[in-house]
Formats: C-alpha cells, sequence, structure tokens
DNA sequence: CCCACCCTTCCAGAATACTGGAACTATTGA
DNA sequence: TCAATAGTTCCAGTATTCTGGAAGGGTGGG
C-alpha cells in the first residue's frame, strides 16, 4: 500500500456516514448488503450512499458484485489488514523498540490458539 | 475509543500534509519535533501547520510539550494502538472466524515489556 | 417490447475544510 | 522594560466534499 492509498482508505473512514455502512458490512461478513438495504438500515438516500459506496469502494475498502438488477457490498478485511500493516511499518522502520506491541491479538483469536492469552 | 474519537483518528490521518507530519514524527520517536522544525522540514507555513497538529493534537494522535517559547510534539502511537483495537473490535465482534489474522507481528519485534501496556 | 426496479451518474446548492497573512500571547534574553 | 522569537488564533478567501433530486443505464418479469 502506498500513501495515495493510504489516504483513500483513511478518507474511507472518516466520516459517521462512512463508518456506519463499514461497520455494518463488517457485521454481515461474506454475506454483505444489497445497496437498497443498506441505505434502508441507515436511512440515507440512494445518491448519498452512492457516493460514499463509490469512495470507499475505491478505496478498496468494500468490494461489490453483481446479482442480477442488485450489487452486493462487502467490507474487505485484507484492505484493513493492509493499511494497519502500513502504519506499522511506518512505525517499525524508525524505531523498531518502539514500535507498537502485539498489543492482544487474541481479541480475535481467530483459530490459532498459540495465539491465545488471558482473558 | 469511541465512535466520535475514531473518526477524528481518521480525519488525522486523511490528507497528504497531516500523514507527512505523522510519519515524520512517528520516526522521530521519543525525540519529537518542536514545531518550526516541522515546518521547516516539511516547508508548510507556521499557520498551516498549526491548523493541523491542532486536529492532530485533539484525536490524541499527536501530544504536544511545552518547553520554554518551544511546543515539542511527539506521536503518540498508543493511540494508533487503540485505533487499530478499535477496528478489530468492530471485526470480531460479529465474525470471530473471519476476523484478521495475526498477519506478522514480528515484522516489528518489539520484545521491550515496557511496551506493553497503553501509558 | 415494455415497464418496474435497483442503482448510478449528473448537477447544483450547502456545508465543511484548507490556506496563509496579520495580529496576538507567551517566553527568553539583554 | 523592551526587543526578538515561537507559536497560536483570527479571519477571509479558496478549495473540497457532502447532499439529494432528476435523469440515465442495466436487469428481470410479464
Amino acid at each position: 500500500m502506498d500513501k495515495a492509498e493510504a489516504i483513500r482508505v483513511f478518507e474511507s473512514l472518516a466520516s459517521a456516514v462512512r463508518l456506519d455502512v463499514y461497520r455494518l458490512l463488517v457485521r454481515q461478513g461474506e454475506e454483505g448488503m444489497v445497496a437498497g438495504a443498506i441505505a434502508a438500515a441507515l436511512d440515507i438516500p440512494a445518491t448519498t450512499l452512492s457516493f460514499h459506496l463509490k469512495a470507499m469502494s475505491h478505496a478498496g475498502m468494500v468490494t461489490v458484485a453483481q446479482e442480477g438488477r442488485f450489487l452486493r457490498y462487502r467490507a474487505n478485511l485484507a484492505q484493513m489488514r493492509d493499511m494497519v500493516a502500513f502504519l506499522t511499518e511506518e512505525c517499525c522502520g524508525g524505531q523498531p523498540g518502539k514500535c507498537l506491541a502485539p498489543p492482544e491479538p487474541a481479541a480475535c483469536t481467530p483459530e490459532t490458539p498459540a495465539t491465545r492469552r488471558k482473558g
């Protein structure tokens, strides 16, 4: 991820509407959501939502797939992880010792039991 | 970190100027930088820089300490970690299995126990 | 084909953010 | 106290983004 893309990612999350959309899609997981359903769930006019979805899609934070007349949007978690890696890189590159500690990846614990720790 | 604070954090990183300032401060580490030095390094007018530093400070992304006539700014890495935790929480809360895998904390290798908890 | 439907793009007005010169406050040194 | 320095706030002009109605492009059912 380069600087320009990182900026687009941050812009994708830097407003209440966009953060709401993103969080909604994250909660939906793989199922994602059709544009109209997002608009209904968040009570946003279609044009306004489309404006934001376009920006988020351009930033790679969401993916879009056509299903007949519908457009299904999904959160792209890989892009978020890349963004975190970008920030970590920023940090560690100059000051390894002062970098982010691996704080608690256990909050997530996807499938590696080795990463488990105290609750 | 609540939603409003998260938005401020993202706004702090969503422009080239601010991202440049933040990265510069990260590279400086604990030493930080005085406002005038930042302005000189990045070739930004004092007023413009002050505008952005205020926003970043309000978001908690940088800290400021007075040293005589000077104001020394430092990147607040703890806030960035909290932001990452906020995003992770978003993700894991609804879909633990599909959450961010612990990608490679080894890229950092902090191993300083002092950096474990946030200050 | 034709229409209903879903969503997007177009566009203009509103709102917000950015920029930087001038003035101001705070601190230091003489 | 006075002058110089560091940085901020004030303020205006400029630029950018956001908003949502109207119109347009695809898609599927009849």
